[in-house]
DNA sequence: GTTTTTCGAGCGAGTGTTCGATATATAAGC
DNA sequence: GCTTATATATCGAACACTCGCTCGAAAAAC
């Protein structure tokens, strides 16, 4: 499940690495990549925590062990550490997303059950990068808050995509509403931002993720039969 | 339709003066009634522009004319402005939410469909309001934090308990997800906290209502005859 | 010996908060 | 009715502090 990427924080800081080598000056690749998977680590605990903001770069600097000085080698101020981290995770859920098996490609009920089962799975993963992503999207420069709402509007024409091909193939309601593909996206969300909820009510993912596939299913399959033919991914 | 309870700013700051008349300084009511306005309608304006955090008491007291000795009058700290309004949020949800009309006492499926429609135009007539709350509740300390998730699940527990309701009565499937209530909110949230969207495309909050219920129904419903029994608040 | 990496004190700007002074409204005295 | 006296309301400069960021020097690596 879900193995088609490595999304843990030392290989999505190996992807940063690559796409600022311009602004950061740090050289040798080996010292580059051990150096920012601790601030980037450190950077998404204190900022999920008390929130981007409220984090000073001293504090940031304590948590990691980097001076001040050094942290400055890997960006040139901290909006451009918050793009940093905005962009990796919209870069993984493309990259993810749009590179669905081949057994569920021409399915639309596999493909739409696919794609929420490993949206899910992959904010499961990347966890303190979609709460980070989801909490600082909002109240940031124009330029910033653009880019975090064509991410949003990417993850939503996945969905769109395959109601549409589901609706042609007779496969869903010809009646779905256009707004469905919308509402999905706040339903996946919920897993990570309340996150704390549903561990308390002990709630596991696998039974989210059913659940929202029924839910979903509900409202566009043309028959009643969708329990059966629910895809565990 | 939602003329139950005035949920003007003005409104609102009535409840917020009687409230906390102990730390506000200013005795005459008529004085501290119409500053007071101005001071909230100031905060909510550059709050959910650029975050609480990142408005100052300067940029407060430069948009609400009011000085910045005169601002601690009305509040004995920032962390207490905060609070006031995020009691005057909840506040206002537990007293609208609280008392459906007569009409759909009794009637599971009416009952559901008020409390979507009435939440939904609750949070379009104190859209700032919510939309700070939404986006402040988080990254702040454990005391104003357990606040907004106390308000958070008493939302929640209202939906819930007409859930139970109508499986007791037969009207909802046996099998609904105890998950449903919870899944719930977040479709909520998104009319307000992805407003943008929804204007750019045109979205009436009526169709957004009507989708939504539609959409729980579907998941809950008995039979398939929802579209008919949809109430329109 | 030269390049690369790391450091942390220091800079100016901006923060939340305080407080004595000023302006304004209400009450009292004659 | 006009002048005091008192209470209320408003102000904004000043205080102590923290912020993002810089830069020359020290340390490490080659």
């Amino acid at each position: 499940m879900l193995d088609i990427d490595d999304l843990t924080t030392e290989a999505l800081c190996r992807y940063m690495l690559d796409r600022h080598r311009d602004t950061i000056s740090v050289q040798k690749p080996e010292f580059a990549l051990r150096k920012l998977n601790v601030i980037i680590a450190a950077a998404l605990d204190l900022s999920n925590r008390k929130g981007f903001q409220a984090m000073s770069l001293r504090d940031l600097s304590r948590a990691s062990g980097v001076s001040m000085g050094g942290l400055y080698a890997y960006f040139d101020s901290k909006t451009t550490l918050l793009n940093m981290i905005l962009s990796e995770v919209t870069a993984a859920v493309q990259r993810v997303l749009s590179t669905p098996p081949d057994k569920v490609q021409g399915d639309p009920v596999a493909h739409l059950n696919w794609l929420i089962a490993t949206h899910v799975q992959m904010t499961e993963q990347m966890q303190p990068w979609f709460t980070f992503a989801f909490m600082e999207a909002k109240n940031f420069p124009p330029a910033e808050r653009r880019k975090a709402i064509d991410s949003e509007e990417l993850t939503e024409s996945y969905f769109a995509a395959v109601l549409k091909d589901g609706m042609a193939k007779g496969v869903f309601r010809p009646d779905t509403s256009p707004l469905l593909a919308a509402l999905i996206k706040p339903l996946l969300q919920d897993w990570y931002v309340k996150r704390a909820k549903y561990r308390r009510r002990r709630v596991t993912i696998d039974t989210y993720i059913a659940t929202v596939q029924d839910f979903v299913q509900a409202a566009c399959l043309a028959d009643q039969t969708h329990k059966d033919q629910r895809a565990t991914a």
